[in-house]
DNA sequence: TACTTGCTGTGAAATATTTCACAGGTACGC
DNA sequence: GCGTACCTGTGAAATATTTCACAGCAAGTA
């Protein structure tokens, strides 16, 4: 099986979310058209990527419950991972407290700020370490993904060091663009970013 | 001119953010491909889809101050555009209180929520309306996106509501798949799509 | 069993995007 | 004023993605 091209591959994380919220029932690809948007050519193709070879019943369509563990597993999506937050503002404090359905597979593991001062007086279900112990929590807790809610002007700083202790991903909530150091992948998430990718298909 | 491939506006959409932050003086292509990670190849032909031909002053690279204008123009990013936040929860009037500066050119106009005693109780540096005057206050003041930050079971029916006044663009922060009334374009912001996406790209 | 309907899965064609190679320009040093 | 170094801008080649058309299958019907 050849590697999913990336396209395909966004797409099929959207057809997750659709499917996961999707009323019972086989849905055919024309009917995930007109849900999502995408032709449903474009639809069977990704699904045919997955190598599946009969996810869907012919005669109705796909059936959710069958098509998404095999999305999941081809999108390497099928096993917990954890992830950190890292700067412990108004932001990163926010994201301390999300529900556990609200992450899916992914588990919260810790808060790190380099205020010991807010380590102490904010409440958390996960446990909160000074900056300097990120190396040693991170490896022992095989995270391997960070929220970076530091102020903007340490953002670079902080990705730089998250990469020195074996973090592979960032969603990156400051507005500065990180250089990236090569082997780790980064998202950025900045309103004015998802008005103007708005306005550019206006 | 052609119309500029998608995969070029969304990487000059970034390259905006990266010059708007670089420090001062001319950027080669072979520099901002250090800083953002695609290929001076790539960034050329970007540019050069603007038509601009001498954008950048030949022998040091590019100018900033006077490649910002041409993306912004060539992205019709260059006038103001107005946009309301509905459903006024903890995230939806948390975004009531962001400073200009982080909205660039866009420009909050209205708030709204079903609930009025809520509208009676926020602080907000813009007016708060209620949900039946939509209709009016958008067409009004010429509103264009709207930030979607109603509880998950009423996204689709406001997003319906949204198409009908005249709304152009959505953001969406609910975690259900909006069936897009065809002509609104619409992003979705939730945290568990970013941490797949990175995932998939890991 | 034989026929019909409605769907998936997929190679191959059509299209879009990325990469490449190089012509052409500008400033600087001598 | 000429040579050199270093850049951009862009047509054309290489590659990737999307679209298409249809073979093949499952279930229902008579």
């Amino acid at each position: 099986m050849e590697t999913i091209p990336l396209p395909a591959r966004e797409r099929l994380l959207h057809l997750m979310r659709l499917l996961e919220n999707a009323p019972e029932g086989p849905l055919s690809s024309a009917r995930l058209e007109a849900l999502s948007g995408w032709s449903s050519h474009s639809i069977r193709k990704d699904i045919s990527y997955l190598g599946a070879g009969g996810s869907g019943s012919s005669r109705d369509g796909y059936i959710p419950a069958l098509l998404l563990p095999l999305i999941r597993k081809a999108l390497d999506l099928d096993r917990r991972r954890r992830f950190c937050v890292v700067g412990l503002g108004r932001l990163g404090s926010a994201y301390l407290n999300l529900s556990p359905q609200e992450l899916g597979e992914f588990e919260l593991a810790a808060g790190f700020d380099t205020n010991v001062n807010r380590l102490e007086i904010l409440k958390s279900p996960v446990p909160l370490y000074p900056a300097y112990k990120m190396g040693e929590v991170i490896s022992r807790f095989a995270i391997e993904i960070a929220l970076l809610c530091v102020p903007g002007e340490n953002a670079q700083a902080a990705a730089e060091k998250l990469a020195l202790v074996g973090i592979k991903g960032i969603v990156n909530f400051a507005p500065q663009v990180l250089r990236p150091p090569p082997e780790i992948k980064v998202r950025h998430v900045h309103l004015s970013d998802e008005l103007r990718a708005l306005a550019i298909r206006m």
